[in-house]
DNA sequence: CGAGTTTGACCGGCGC
DNA sequence: GCGCCGGTCAAACTCG
C-alpha cells in the first residue's frame, strides 16, 4: 500500500512533466489555480508527502521504490521532487508576497533541497545495491542453468547486458547510445525487452525519444515485433544468434476481458485500424489497430468480441509506445505494459500453461478472475478478466487518473526474494533464460503479483473505466483517443462500462 | 484534401 | 507440397 502510494506519486509526476515540458518556467501560470488539475494534484501530493514525513520515512520510501520499482524511481525521482517543491514555493509566493511568508517558504525550500539531495544520494546507493543484486542474481542463474545450457550461457555470460541494463534503468540519458551498442552484440533479448518496456516507454523514451529518432529505426523495430507478426524480417537479421531455437522471440500480451456492449474503445491513444479478419471459431471479426500517435510507434492492439459472450470485449495490446502519452493513455499503457513486462520477465522459456490464477491463489477473491497467465499460447499472455469480479464495472470511483497508476511493483525486479511480492518458486526448473537477467519461476511471481494484488485489479479496472468513460469528442479537442468501432456489435452509443485490454510487450 | 476505415490480396508459419 | 490461418499491406473508399 505504501508502495502504491509512492508509485502513484512518481507516475504522476511523470505525467506532470510530460504534460508540462517547461514546468518550472510556467508554474506561475498555474497559480491561478483553476486549470491544470493534475498540476495541483502533483503539488498536493508532494506537499503532504514531504511535510508530514520525517527523513527516516523518506528513507523507507526510497528503499521500497528502489527495490521494487526501479525504473520509475531512477528516472524521475529527483527531478520531480525538486520541481514540485519549487512549484510549491512559487505558487505560494504569488499568493502571499509578505516577507514572513517568504522567509518561511525559503526555509522550507532549502530544507526540501537538502532533503532532495539526501534522497538522491540514497537513490544512488539503491542503484548501486540494485546493480550488485542483479549481478548476483545473474551469477545465481548462471549456476542454475549451467547444466542444461552450457554453451548458450557461455556466450551470453560474456555480455555485459545485465549491468548495462541496470545502468540504463538508472540513467536514461545515455541509454540511447547504450541501446545502440547493446543491440548488435546481444541481439534481441529479455534485457532489451525490459529496457524498452513499460516504464521506459512512459518515462525513458519520452526523454530520449529525440536521440532515438537520430539513431534510426532499429530501436523502434526492436520493440515493435508485435502481435505475433510472422513478418518483420528484421527479426532474423537482428537476431543473429539462434541460441534458443525453441524461443525465437517472445511477445508478451496482457489481455483484459471485460463486459462491454459499447462498440467504441477509448484508451487515450490514437489508433488506426489496419485490418480486420474473421477469426476462426468466432463469428465476430477481429480488428487490428496500430498506434498512430507517432509514425513509428510499434504498439498494436486487437479488438475482438468473445465468441461465447459477445458482450465481452477482448482488447489485446502489444508493444511499447515510443512517445509520451497523454495521461489517460499513460494510465492504460502503464498498467498493461507493466503487466506485460512482468509476464515477459517471468516467461522467458517455460511454455507450460500456468493458468495459475484460481489454482494458485484460491484465497484471493479476485485472483481467479483477474489474472491468468497462459504461456501455452504462441506468446505469453496475461489475461485480466474483469468480467466476473465483484462489481467489475467500477471497483472504486475512478474520477481522476490518480488511483490508476500501476500499483504493483513490477518494473524493477519483482522476482527478488526481498520483494514483498515475491512468491516462492513452484517450478524447480529455471527457464532457459536467454539472457539471464531475470529470475526463474517468474511466471508464478508475475501471476502472484498480479493476481494476488487486488490493487492491480482495481487499478486496471479503474484505468479501463477511466479511459472508457472519458467522453469521446470527435471534434478532437483534447481527447486523443480515436473511437473505434468494435466489430461484432452494431454501434451503440452507450458508454463502455468496462473493456478488455490485452497488452503485449516485446 | 487529409486522416481514418474498409476490404481483398498477400505473406509466412504451421500442420497434415 | 498444399492448404489453413493469423497477421499485415495497401488501394479504394468514406468522412469531416
Ligand atoms: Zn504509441
Amino acid at each position: 500500500m505504501d508502495q502504491q502510494g509512492r508509485e502513484l506519486v512518481f507516475m504522476h509526476s511523470g505525467d506532470f512533466l510530460r504534460q508540462n515540458p517547461g514546468v518550472s518556467d510556467h508554474l506561475n501560470d498555474y497559480s491561478s489555480g483553476d486549470h491544470a488539475k493534475p498540476t495541483m494534484k502533483e503539488v498536493d501530493f508532494f506537499s503532504t508527502d514531504r511535510n508530514g514525513k520525517s527523513p527516516s520515512e523518506h528513507q523507507e520510501m526510497k528503499i521500497n521504490i528502489g527495490s521494487s520499482c526501479l525504473v520509475d524511481s531512477s528516472l524521475n525521482t529527483g527531478l520531480n521532487l525538486s520541481t514540485s517543491s519549487s512549484g510549491i514555493s512559487i505558487i505560494a509566493n504569488a499568493k502571499e508576497p509578505n516577507d514572513n511568508e517568504l522567509r518561511v517558504l525559503r526555509g522550507e525550500l532549502g530544507r526540501q533541497h537538502d532533503e532532495n539531495k539526501k534522497l538522491r544520494s540514497l537513490l544512488d546507493q539503491i542503484t548501486k545495491s540494485y546493480k550488485d543484486l542483479q549481478a548476483q542474481l545473474l551469477v545465481a542463474m548462471q549456476k542454475q542453468t549451467q547444466g542444461c545450457r552450457v554453451e548458450q550461457k557461455g556466450e551470453l555470460n560474456d555480455t555485459p547486458t545485465p549491468v548495462m541494463s541496470a545502468q540504463l534503468l538508472m540513467d536514461p540519458r545515455p541509454s540511447a547510445t547504450l541501446d545502440a551498442n547493446i543491440e548488435p552484440s546481444v541481439s534481441y533479448d529479455k534485457t532489451h525487452e525490459m529496457l524498452v518496456s513499460p516504464t521506459n516507454t512512459m518515462e525513458t523514451k519520452s526523454q530520449i525519444s529525440g536521440k532515438r529518432a537520430s539513431i534510426g529505426d532499429s530501436n523502434i523495430d526492436q520493440t515493435s515485433q508485435s502481435l505475433g507478426s510472422p513478418k518483420s524480417p528484421r527479426l532474423e537479421e537482428e537476431k543473429p544468434n539462434e541460441q534458443v531455437p525453441e524461443v525465437p522471440f517472445r511477445k508478451a500480451r496482457v489481455s483484459v476481458r471485460a463486459r462491454s456492449e459499447a462498440p467504441l474503445i477509448s484508451d487515450g491513444c490514437q489508433w488506426r485500424k489496419y485490418g480486420q479478419k474473421m477469426a476462426k471459431g468466432n463469428p465476430c471479426p477481429r480488428a487490428y489497430y496500430r498506434c498512430s500517435m507517432t509514425v513509428g510507434c510499434p504498439v498494436r492492439k486487437q479488438v475482438q468480441r468473445c465468441a461465447e459472450d459477445k458482450t465481452i470485449l477482448i482488447t489485446t495490446y502489444e508493444g511499447n509506445h515510443n512517445h509520451p502519452l497523454p495521461p489517460a493513455a499513460t494510465v492504460m499503457a502503464n498498467t498493461t505494459s507493466a503487466a506485460a513486462t512482468m509476464l515477459l520477465s517471468g516467461s522467458t522459456s517455460s511454455r507450460e500453461s500456468l493458468s495459475s490464477s484460481s489454482g494458485f491463489y484460491p484465497s484471493l477473491p479476485y485472483a481467479s478472475t483477474m489474472a491468468t497467465i497462459s504461456a501455452s499460447a504462441p506468446f505469453p499472455t496475461i489475461t485480466l478478466d474483469l468480467t466476473n469480479g465483484p462489481n467489475t464495472t467500477m471497483p472504486f470511483p475512478c474520477t481522476s487518473p490518480s488511483p490508476v497508476t500501476f500499483p504493483f511493483p513490477l518494473h524493477g525486479c519483482p522476482q527478488l526474494p526481498g520483494n514483498p511480492m515475491y512468491v516462492a518458486p513452484k517450478l524447480p526448473a529455471i527457464p532457459s533464460v536467454q539472457l539471464g537477467q531475470r529470475h526463474g519461476s517468474m511466471v508464478e511471481t508475475v501471476t502472484a503479483a498480479i493476481a494476488s494484488d487486488p490493487n492491480f485489479s482495481a487499478a486496471l479496472a479503474a484505468a479501463i473505466s477511466t479511459c472508457m468513460g472519458t467522453p469521446r469528442s470527435r471534434d478532437g479537442s483534447n481527447n486523443l483517443s480515436t473511437p473505434s468501432v468494435i466489430p461484432g456489435l452494431p454501434g451503440s452509443p452507450v458508454q463502455i462500462p468496462q473493456s478488455c485490454t490485452t497488452f503485449s510487450t516485446n
